[in-house]
DNA sequence: GAGGTTTTATAGTGTCCACTACAAAAAATA
DNA sequence: TATTTTTTGTAGTGGACACTATAAAACCTC
């Protein structure tokens, strides 16, 4: 198990030290030398998560289609996301942010805050009057993705849910 | 403070023992004399919750309306209710499944999974085939709630979010 | 291969927590 | 009032945790 595996799995404030330096193959001391402290391995750890593990939100919001169509597969590619791995549910960093550890809150509070901030600026692009409502809705529904990934539900069923969240966003927003 | 207030402001990881007694005005030999343990006070702070300040679920799943009425009247509420005290956002019962103690945990998940089985069989009283879809879809909604309610969001910023999931619902449903 | 430097392992430190042994005070009973 | 019983307060226990002092080992450099 990796430490992003075993953050994931069970969360920042229930990994050990000894866990992390067991998964790593090292000492304490070395651990220290290399990372600082705990929570610097989790910057790391979140890092290398938003490069190759979260949902690539340029990618998927494109201007090349209406904006309902783009949140709709945001919310449909978290959903997949959330539940592929029954080992690791949820988001990394959406979990993060409700962790017991101050700095680590904060690092994840970091990718959390862009995150919105780009659905937010896409929104905005088009149809500003929607953006922070549309924006709110979206960061809810997501939020409770994870919750309820974390609750065991599979991806087929937080499909479910992502999608009746999409019919709301095609009856809000512009075809 | 009282024993309720400090559970729901902090989340039940958080408070101590020390803060718990304190509140109450006794010592901790009392405490246990009286309660058990920690998860002891904590389970008879989620019976007076059920009882007093969590959503009354029976008054608003009706069945004079059309159901996608009582869900959107019951996402409005929690909205209204998670974003009133911003000394006490969100749902205890739903944050109290999310902390590290298994015994608070576990007992809080017994409210948690009644409250979803009575949302269940409301739907499936009227609407069957869209029973499971709809209540995970509400429960997901209300998570998320509870979630961008500990996030600071007040009761208008979550309102909004709850009408827009409950255009989904009349989407969903019928009238 | 000797001397110096960096990496590693052992073994611990301090801290915080839920929880409790024990004795003093208070209350109830006789 | 004397004696027993119950409640209370003081002070501490044990365990888990993040983190570290120190010394041995490995690795360079000359």
């Amino acid at each position: 198990m990796t430490a992003q595996g075993l953050f994931h799995a069970k969360g920042y404030d229930r990994v050990s030290l000894a866990e992390l330096t067991d998964a790593l193959g090292i000492k304490p001391p070395s651990f220290y030398a290399a990372f600082g402290n705990k929570h610097g391995l989790y910057a790391r750890v979140l890092d290398r998560y938003a490069e190759t593990g979260a949902i690539p939100l340029a990618g998927i919001l494109r201007d090349d289609q209406p904006v309902a169509h783009g949140l709709k597969a945001l919310l449909e590619e978290a959903a997949r996301r959330y539940g592929a791995d029954p080992g690791a549910p949820g988001c990394l960093v959406l979990e993060g942010t409700r962790c017991h550890d101050a700095d680590a809150r904060a690092a994840a509070e970091v990718f959390h805050g862009a995150a919105e901030a780009m659905i937010r600026a896409y929104v905005a692009g088009r149809v500003p009057e929607a953006a922070d409502r549309v924006t709110d809705f979206v960061a809810t529904v997501m939020a409770g993705l994870s919750a309820k990934a974390r609750e065991g539900h599979d991806a087929d069923r937080l499909l479910a849910s992502a999608r009746l969240a999409g019919e709301a966003l095609s009856k809000e927003l512009p075809a």
